[in-house]
DNA sequence: ACCTGAACACCGTTCAAGT
DNA sequence: ACCTGAACACCGTTCAAGT
């Protein structure tokens, strides 16, 4: 459960000179890294102040706090992500429904497996962050993609696209975090290859008209 | 990430007299009234042996460290939601398929319903565990029932039914999952209780000859 | 102006001392 | 035989002292 409201989660304010930015990234970095070296539950403030070469005071005026260290990095990844299915959703508008689907679940399990070591980490950071915020606006961004492009569908029409996004998207995030988080393995991989775009397009075939 | 092997993560073994297993109990109990009360964020050793009104060296001779304190009450959790899921099984047994998938369904959501501030609650413990053992354990029971369920449809077949219980165990198990977790609002809940009866469905339909 | 790292508070865990 | 809680190690965070 988080303890810090998400308001206070992030980085603060990007100081003026050049130097510190470079630190600051520094430090980002080096919290990336331990994160993947050490995993999450070996990740302590001054591994990653040792890490980025800096004393923990100085890393403590980057970052308020431990959480904001990985707030940034969460950040950062989330943005790949929804970057990734922002340019699906273009690159499949007005195309056929059945296309579209596999086009977006190739895209977002495409996205997810790039980082892969990451992807697996950044579920456990998610978990220890107040992530209401973030989330939410991932959320929005996605959502709004997704059904713009849903409305775009050459061959098909829905009653009520706002649920049926939302469906989507959750069937979408959820399966593949189950399918990841537990046992990434080629089994499980391989079922996500082949199995998530057949539920996708046979959910929307479901709920669409014509 | 977890620190501790999934094998050590077990309670000690159980004392011998009967006043011993009261307090293991109280013990498992006030774990379980503050993870509720506090959140995990403020779960501490201390909160716990209080809330059971022992002393924390006492505490440790019942759970040899605090993951053990959460880990037996996701066991316990986890043993409900298996139980409703293999009920549901039997109960489908023969069914057609559509009825069998729709029994599944509501029968797994339920059970997560069911107990909805503790569903969210032990989200966030088993992220913080080592869960690989006790989810291997309690997934192995859940295909096992539902692939026999599949298998006993009276209107279809499957080409490959490993393959299809474990898309479809991912699916549910994920989709409710990332429904309930970042917001279970009410709109949440009217989604996964209208789609995702559609989408099990759907995919199955896909799926299956006949 | 910026950096350092010893010091502080807190938490998980142990174990010498009690009954 | 079982319980207690002060003591220890470790970690997040601060701030007086340095440059």
């Amino acid at each position: 459960m988080p303890v810090v409201p998400s308001e206070a989660l992030k980085a603060r304010k990007t100081p003026r000179q050049a130097r510190s930015s470079a630190t600051m990234a520094a430090i980002h970095e080096a919290t990336f890294q331990v994160l993947l070296s050490d995993g999450i539950g070996r990740l302590t403030t001054t591994r990653v102040a040792e890490r980025a070469g800096v004393s923990v005071g100085t890393m403590y005026q980057y970052f308020p706090h431990k959480q904001a260290l990985l707030y940034a990095v969460l950040d950062e990844y989330l943005e790949h992500v929804v970057v990734a299915v922002e340019e699906a959703c273009l690159r499949f508008e007005g195309a056929r429904l059945a296309e579209m689907s596999d086009g977006l679940t190739q895209a977002y399990l495409d996205a997810k497996l790039r980082h892969m070591p990451a992807s697996l980490a950044l579920y456990a950071v998610a978990a220890e962050l107040d992530t209401a915020a973030l989330v939410a606006d991932v959320v929005r961004r996605v959502d709004q993609c997704i059904e713009r492009l849903l409305q775009s569908a050459s061959d098909a029409a829905f009653d009520d696209l706002g649920k049926v996004t939302f469906a989507l998207r959750t069937m979408l995030v959820g399966t593949v975090r189950a399918g990841l988080e537990n046992d990434a393995s080629p089994a499980a991989l391989a079922m996500l290859r082949t199995q998530l775009p057949i539920m996708c397009r046979a959910y929307l075939a479901t709920v669409s008209r014509q």
